[in-house]
DNA sequence: TCTGGGGTCCTAGGACCC
DNA sequence: TCTGGGGTCCTAGGACCC
């Protein structure tokens, strides 16, 4: 059996453990760049505040609700996640962590006739460590543990914990197709044309048939339906096969000298990435674009990609690249919103085969890159950089007005506890958490 | 006024090889 | 008039996920 563990609204609710007075009031995170919804507590989802929803058409709701708003606090997030996946470890022999906010556990190993009480128990001990509620859903393979997981979240007078051992047919007659694990709006689309409404229907599909239409990938979620396990726990993450960094700009830009500076930016992250997992590139695409909703304005984008004689992840070679193609494809009079580095053809640095034409030298760079990422991981990112980068942060290309604290990631905002006694010493739970905090003067 | 960011997998079709 | 067969690799585009 395989469980799925999801932390609920789980943006919202890390901001919940350091603000315990958000609990029970409309709250939504917004995306980086503060532009849409990508977070909603229950209360927020009741207002109707959709997914994905703009900012500027909910700030309404702000004083006729009470809604409370927050930025995206990724550091938060980050640290939250891991100290939630290291409990769930405790629970399974092993566990892919499949999302910021999810994890499969394998619970075959353990001999348990009801997996109800042990779901019950991973649902409270996250809770109680970190603060942070979940659901649980329980089934034979991964497709159907999802879907376990949507009614425990879905039963909110339940207790968080849905286990379908057998008999789910009925069960999947509730459930739309495209509420099922990797039928996207199109799929479903195509499928209801067919005829084929829910996921029982699409369970009980033939199997030609949708291995035509919804390729290999679709057969599988097919199969993983009827109760066969066809995915795996994927339990080590493997290395990414491409890096990105992209962003949208608080305020446009219009010269070169300045999508100049965000691409090096861009270009210096994803170096950085690339030398967290110890790989090199061989393709560098950078794209440019003005912004899609803007009505009545002329509209322009391009991207280009160009690929190094030996794959790299130096900074200084991965800006000049991007510096290039920029020259490539800029063109004046434009109003550019968006734009972005990719990194793709990723192997082993291990692997590199160096060559004796390179025009840098791979070890110079190589130990440079040491070096800087050595001082940055001291001092704070971005303490030393490439002179063609945004001086300092770059944090004014982006808007961030509503950020909360980074309670766990920096000395200076973590919360004091003003604590004038404790009952229990020496119980792990500590029943008087949230309401001790304080902001550090 | 104002609309995110970062990934994965699969397939068809073209280029190329012998 | 007549024009092979079999294979690999790469890429773009389309679907999906959180």
């Amino acid at each position: 059996m395989i469980a799925l563990v999801d932390v609920n609204c789980f943006y919202v609710s890390c901001e919940r453990v350091f603000c315990p007075a958000l609990r029970g009031l409309p709250v939504v995170v917004l995306s980086n760049n503060d532009g849409c919804v990508v977070a909603r507590s229950d209360e927020a989802k009741a207002l109707q505040i959709g997914m994905g929803q703009p900012l500027f058409e909910i700030r309404g709701m702000v004083k006729k609700h009470g809604l409370k708003v927050f930025s995206s606090n990724y550091p938060l997030y980050g640290d939250m996640s891991a100290r939630a996946m290291n409990i769930l470890r405790r629970f399974a022999p092993s566990v892919e962590v499949y999302s910021v906010d999810e994890a499969f556990l394998d619970l075959e190993d353990l001999a348990f006739a009801d997996l109800t009480p042990h779901a019950l128990n991973i649902r409270q001990t996250v809770l109680r460590w970190v603060g942070l509620p979940v659901c649980v859903g329980v089934a034979p393979t991964k497709v159907l543990a999802k879907i376990a997981n949507r009614i425990a979240k879905k039963d909110k007078l339940g207790n968080g914990v849905c286990v379908l051992a057998d008999n789910w047919d009925a069960v999947l007659q509730d459930v739309e197709v495209g509420d099922v694990w990797c039928i996207g709006r199109q799929y479903a689309n195509l499928l209801r044309g067919y005829g084929i409404k829910t996921a029982y229907d699409l369970a009980h599909a033939d199997d030609t048939w949708v291995r035509k239409h919804l390729t290999i990938t679709g057969l599988r979620i097919k199969k993983e339906l009827e109760g066969e396990p066809c995915i795996r726990l994927e339990t080590e993450t493997p290395d990414k096969k491409s890096v990105g960094t992209t962003r949208s700009f608080r305020d446009p830009l219009r010269t070169k000298d300045a999508l100049g500076k965000a691409l090096a930016d861009f270009a210096a992250r994803c170096g950085e990435k690339l030398r967290r997992q110890q790989s090199s590139a061989a393709l560098l695409t950078a794209f440019i674009h003005t912004n899609r909703f803007a009505k009545g304005v002329p509209q322009y984008g391009a991207s280009f990609t160009v690929s190094f004689s030996t794959p790299t992840n130096s900074t200084l070679q991965l800006v000049k690249a991007a510096q290039y193609v920029l020259n490539k494809i800029y063109r004046e009079g434009y109003d550019y919103k968006n734009a972005g580095v990719l990194l793709s053809g990723l192997t082993p640095q291990s692997n590199v085969q160096i060559s004796l034409f390179d025009p840098v030298s791979y070890e110079k760079h190589q130990r440079l890159m040491v070096a800087m990422d050595g001082v940055n991981a001291r001092y704070g990112r971005n303490t030393v950089q490439v002179a063609a980068q945004t001086i300092g942060t770059g944090a004014q290309l982006t808007r961030q007005t509503q950020l909360s604290p980074c309670y766990t990631t920096k000395w200076d905002d973590m919360l004091v506890a003003h604590v004038g006694f404790a009952r229990d010493l020496y119980s792990p739970y500590s029943s008087v958490r949230a309401e001790l905090y304080s902001k550090r003067p």
